[in-house]
DNA sequence: CACCCCGGAGAACGACCGTTCTCCGCGCGG
DNA sequence: CCGCGCGGAGAACGGTCGTTCTCCGGGGTG
């Protein structure tokens, strides 16, 4: 059995935990469920991850990577300065247009079993920590102040919520517009 | 046996649920662990509720009722204008310094159970819906365009987040002040 | 061809949970 | 004083879930 076979079915099962714990809740979806979702046997499935929990970081680990990912391939393609910070907030608003949105993974987690796990609650905290150190970097790129940084993150965590609760996208639009006033304030 | 002590035993069993479906997450805490907090045997329990999901929806709704009129005989003691709607943010930073604060009741419900049960999305989305409006009626009073009521929504919503996941007071201290810069502009 | 090992399917196991039932004691009406 | 019904304690039941085990077939090796 090549590595690489491992790799793939690892990407499978990861897939498929993803795509349940995400929709449906992570004490909702049982390891049958995925089993049957990645058509990876349970005893395959319990070599590649030793429990439960240990898929659960590991999609939470690969949702972190992918998320910021995507986010950076997205505002990389604007002008440096104000448009790329701006750019954040129309991602966020295809992301809640998207079919089975239901708000921010690590939130979500966090709710659920941030209070029982401690992997879980960190994977959380790291998955923020990171975002925000994205956007303050944004935000310095645009020759704002430094406090904007924490403003913005508060609009973009609130936009996603929201977001998820309405089930619309125009809280991205609104988030948006409110960037769009500190910075004209900030640079008057 | 007389109908105020019914009343009595059923804010006692809402109380050990509200102390332990928030701390701990709804499918966390078993009937049996109420039961065991709140004196209150399994039978008489399901007398007062028929099952756990009922119990869990009168959580959120008696946790919506209170919550609300917290906030609001806060900064109902301000003068209206913009000190009212600034002092929501003083209230929230008094809030999540309490011990045990662990973010928005209703976002942690609606993410763990959102998925599965429409009472409790349906909850969740009346107690937002029921915020908005009060601090729509904020910026009303204070003058300011009815936009800002979006942007401050947005900034408490991500405040809380934040918070609960920092563990700090101080996304409330941010989000007040992104809100004094969209006063000052808007009036300038 | 015989052997062996790996992986799949699914049963099995132990724990837990929501809900109901049994049994018992206690206080009130005759 | 005698029943009788309500409430409490906890067992019981049915289902689910995480995790492990059993059994079996198939493919590579001598």
């Amino acid at each position: 059995m090549a590595p690489a076979d491992d790799q793939a079915i690892e990407a499978r099962a990861l897939d498929a935990a993803e795509e349940l714990f995400y929709a449906r809740g992570l004490q909702a979806v049982g390891m049958d469920a995925i089993r049957g979702a990645s058509g990876i046997s349970l005893k395959r499935l319990y070599q590649l991850f030793p429990s439960k929990e240990a898929l659960i970081e590991a999609y939470l680990r690969r949702r972190d990577e992918r998320w910021r990912a995507a986010l950076e391939r997205y505002v990389d393609d604007r002008p440096a300065g104000r448009e790329r910070l701006l750019a954040v907030f129309d991602w966020l608003g295809r992301w809640f247009a998207e079919p089975g949105f239901r708000g921010c993974a690590f939130v979500n987690s966090y709710g659920e079993l941030g209070a029982t796990s401690p992997g879980v609650a960190a994977a959380a905290r790291a998955h923020k920590d990171a975002f925000r150190r994205h956007l303050a970097a944004l935000v310095a790129e645009a020759d704002a102040p430094a406090a904007l940084a924490d403003h913005v993150l508060l609009l973009a965590e609130g936009a996603i919520t929201t977001a998820a609760l309405t089930g619309g996208a125009e809280p991205a639009r609104q988030a948006r517009e409110a960037v769009e006033l500190l910075l004209s304030r900030s640079s008057s």
